[in-house]
DNA sequence: TACTAGACTTGGAAAAATATTC
DNA sequence: GAATATTTTTCCAAGTCTAGTA
């Protein structure tokens, strides 16, 4: 790299940093001056007081990533054969981390050092995530087991336990906030994980014959006179409607988002005469916005909660998660805020997908993706709009164009051949007939009308994402019995790591229902 | 009861793999 | 058969919630 528009030597570790900066050029982080701020703290104590480079500003890190798009470029241009090699070396040189006798193991890797990429506007974006040792690492194995061998020599674990009460095989502290861990757990389509995914969904399901009495009980403590009773009758309300999430307390060295008890005054303005506008930054710092008719209680409950306070005071001032789910378990054993998100979830998809279905599978897929955006709808789960997204959009609309000319065109002939005139604007040497102008005019209307579709269908999904609730909250066995019931092959709406995540889901009768009346409804009342 | 360590689920972006189009 | 679009997988950040402690 440069400094000052000279060449600088760096040494290994500095050069390490360099690159992790420097490769992000391209990237939103890049322009962020928190970012920038945070990575040249960093850097800074790696490069000590007396180093040459003293500041960032006169730094080029030009040649480094040249250098990386370089090796990027090299790697792309590779055969197909040498690529395939390089991944069964890979996968054949990791193998022997990937299972232990049960079951397969998710993510065995450590994480890699980096520059943290925080969500939003963290305030920790872009300090430097250093390298994790064995020293950093706790294993959890059999009291029995061999103890796996340090793959580093000259170092060693930092503790081996025998806990068989928890799932995690390792652990190591996040160096970025190192009050948290990451964890190896057991792969996704573990016996151990679908037991507990099985466990999620029949807690969910268990709220069918609860739901009419917690909505009544919720309704009626919309008018209490105890404050706290009346938010947590509120806060539950918006919880069960909107599926917003619990809303837990968070510090200041993360970026400010909120759930449903964290809402603080500005995210929810009231508009006359029954509706609430929402507007805030939730999970991930993705924006929930929402305008909603609501009960007339709810209206008046949330502008006295309002009432006299400033900007960046809580909504829900008496109340937090744990009152929350505390007053949520009097309703139902386990029930806590997120069993509703899951519950109506499940809920939706399976009240979304119609029975009376098209004859085509093309037909049944699309209506099961119809049905799974409404889901997606309610959880807010949303993906940035593609890049190319609108030169896409106009491509297409283009193709419809021109599909709409050749439409007029066949139109025109179809008139002409019929009154036994010859064709305007078909070239073909022997003048078609009627019926194959006939035939043509049909297929260029399906092409037509296919690719409006698919239009509108792009537009609509643009800022959808679908997969979050079909991986977390939507029970499985109403995607399986539907199918079932509309032969459908399973593998058209789950993929091959969704199958093996819910084997235990596929024996399910074709006759399921998740909101049956008495549908999981417990043994003995 | 409040606090927090700990363990697990949920989440979007990016990379990689695959399908489709020109 | 290369370029482009779509789907799947990987990555790791960011939530929820429990249980133990003071």
């Amino acid at each position: 790299m440069l400094y000052n528009g000279r060449p600088i030597d760096l040494t290994p570790e500095e050069e390490e940093i360099a690159t992790m900066f420097a490769v992000m050029k391209d990237t939103d982080y890049a322009t962020k001056p928190v970012f920038v701020k945070n990575f040249w703290e960093d850097w800074k104590k790696v490069l000590g007081p007396k180093h040459v480079i003293q500041k960032l500003e006169l730094c080029d890190f030009t040649p480094i990533f040249d250098w990386h798009a370089a090796e990027k470029e090299k790697k792309k241009q590779m055969s197909a054969e040498e690529k395939k090699q390089l991944k069964e070396e890979k996968a054949k040189a990791e193998e022997r981390y990937a299972w232990v006798l049960i079951d397969g193991v998710g993510n065995f890797r450590v994480e890699p050092p980096g520059l943290f990429r925080g969500r939003g506007e963290h305030p920790k974006m872009g300090k430097l995530k250093r390298r994790i040792f064995p020293e950093d690492i706790v294993l959890n194995i059999g009291k029995e087991a061999p103890v796996p061998e340090c793959p580093l020599p000259g170092h060693k674990w930092k503790e081996v336990r025998h806990d068989n009460t928890v799932t995690w095989l390792a652990f190591w502290n996040d160096p970025i906030n190192v009050k948290e861990f990451k964890y190896v757990f057991l792969h996704q389509s573990s016996s151990l994980k679908g037991k507990s995914d099985e466990e999620k969904y029949d807690k969910a399901r268990k709220l069918t014959s609860k739901i009419d009495s917690i909505r009544e009980s919720y309704t009626k403590d919309f008018k209490e006179k105890d404050v706290e009773a009346r938010q947590i009758a509120v806060a539950t309300y918006l919880i069960d409607r909107l599926a917003l999430r619990a809303g837990n307390e968070k510090d200041d060295d993360e970026a400010d988002t909120v759930g449903c008890c964290s809402l603080k005054v500005e995210h929810v303005s009231l508009s006359p005469p029954n509706s609430l506008e929402f507007d805030f930054l939730g999970k991930d710092s993705i924006r929930y916005q929402n305008s909603v008719v609501v009960n007339e209680e709810v209206y008046d409950a949330i502008h006295d909660f309002k009432k006299g306070k400033k900007e960046g005071v809580d909504l829900f001032d008496r109340l937090d998660t744990s009152k929350l789910n505390a007053h949520l378990k009097k309703y139902m054993q386990g029930l806590t805020a997120k069993v509703f998100r899951t519950y109506n979830a499940s809920y939706t998809l399976e009240t979304q997908l119609k029975e009376t279905l098209g004859a085509t599978l093309n037909e049944k897929t699309a209506e099961y993706s119809r049905a799974n955006k409404e889901v997606a709808i309610l959880c807010n789960h949303q993906r940035t709009v593609s890049k190319g997204h609108s030169a896409q959009m106009e491509r297409l609309e283009a193709k419809i164009a021109e599909l709409k000319t050749l439409r007029e065109e066949l139109a025109t002939d179809l008139g002409k051949v019929k009154k036994g005139k010859p064709p305007v604007h078909s070239t073909a040497k022997r003048p078609p007939t009627a019926e194959q102008l006939e035939k043509k005019l049909a297929q260029t209307d399906a092409r037509i009308a296919k690719m409006t579709l698919d239009l509108s269908v792009k537009e609509d999904l643009k800022t959808v994402a679908l997969g979050t609730s079909k991986i977390n909250y939507m029970d499985p066995r109403i995607t399986v019995a539907w199918c079932k019931r509309h032969e459908i092959p399973i593998e058209k709406v789950f993929n091959k790591s969704l199958l093996a995540k819910f084997a235990w889901a596929m024996n399910v009768e074709p006759n399921f229902r998740f909101c049956e009346a008495d549908g999981g409804a417990d043994e003995d009342p």
